[in-house]
DNA sequence: AAGGATCACAACCGCAATTAG
DNA sequence: GCTAATTGCGGTTGTGATCCT
């Protein structure tokens, strides 16, 4: 038995929203908040579905979007969180404020692809297109979050262990990379700031600025936001290990 | 000017994750 | 703990605009 669809097709409008279901949702939303998307079609009088309304709001209706061009510092950013994080676009829009996932997936998939080429990089791998690397050491020198290779233990100190590492399936491969906060002995910068976005709304230098990763002071105070994850910690991608 | 090709982007679909009962 | 409902995400598609021949 299938799952039951989130809502009556039937009845619903699909295709490009008009001025005046614009202006329904935008007033309902005004009065009573996001949230509870499945009733807000019929609480708003909308012949649409919950998941629809929700994605007008989010990629065009809501007022703190930044319309128009991406610049060429967005530009820059977006390859470079790419390249760290994958197709995670919601993970990369919540770095570009002002910017939606599906904007940053649809920018990149015509224009920054492109953009990537031409300057004879692999836009899935980062690597140069001519280097010759086959597609599986491609593979292996990524970070995956996969299900099947994730497999996760926590040990007693907290670290988190990945089984199964890269190096026991390709022992040939040099994978001497650590990703870790970058190194700043005098003073300790965001992820946001390591990007060279210093004074964003999404820094938090001024939370936890002066700690370093050794720094006995609270755990609470010294977590470095590395890619969203408050963690005072190193990965080391040769075994995928917290240290 | 016409028509086909390509581009750009809004919207949809299906699935996974999360939440509620 | 289980199941169903809901939400969120990423891939894909549809369509209008623009370019090219």
């Amino acid at each position: 038995m299938g799952r039951s669809p989130c809502c009556e097709k039937a009845h619903t409008n699909k295709g490009a929203w008009t001025k005046e279901e614009d202006d329904r949702l935008i007033s309902y939303i005004r009065a009573h908040g996001e949230g509870c998307w499945r009733s807000l079609p019929k609480a708003a009088g909308l012949l649409r579905c919950g998941k629809s309304c929700r994605l007008r709001w989010i990629n065009y209706l809501r007022p703190d979007l930044k319309r128009g061009n991406f610049t060429e510092e967005e530009d820059e950013l977006i390859i470079k969180l790419h390249s760290l994080l994958g197709n995670k676009w919601s993970l990369i829009a919540g770095r570009l404020p002002g910017r939606t996932d599906n904007e940053i997936k649809n920018y990149w998939n015509t224009h920054i692809r492109r953009k990537l080429l031409n300057r004879g990089i692999d836009p899935a791998t980062h690597r140069p297109l001519n280097e010759g690397v086959s597609a599986a050491t491609v593979t292996a020198t990524n970070i995956s979050f996969g299900k099947q290779e994730q497999q996760e233990t926590s040990s007693s100190n907290g670290s988190v262990v990945v089984k199964g590492s890269i190096l026991e399936r390709c022992p040939d491969l040099n994978l001497e990379l650590t990703i870790s906060p970058p190194r700043q002995p005098e003073k300790t910068l965001c992820f946001v700031c390591s990007l060279g976005l210093q004074n964003s709304k999404d820094c938090s230098c001024s939370v936890a600025n002066t700690p370093t990763v050794n720094n006995t002071s609270p755990a609470s105070a010294s977590a470095y936001d590395f890619l969203g994850l408050k963690t005072n910690a190193v990965w080391d991608c040769t075994t995928l290990e917290m240290k």
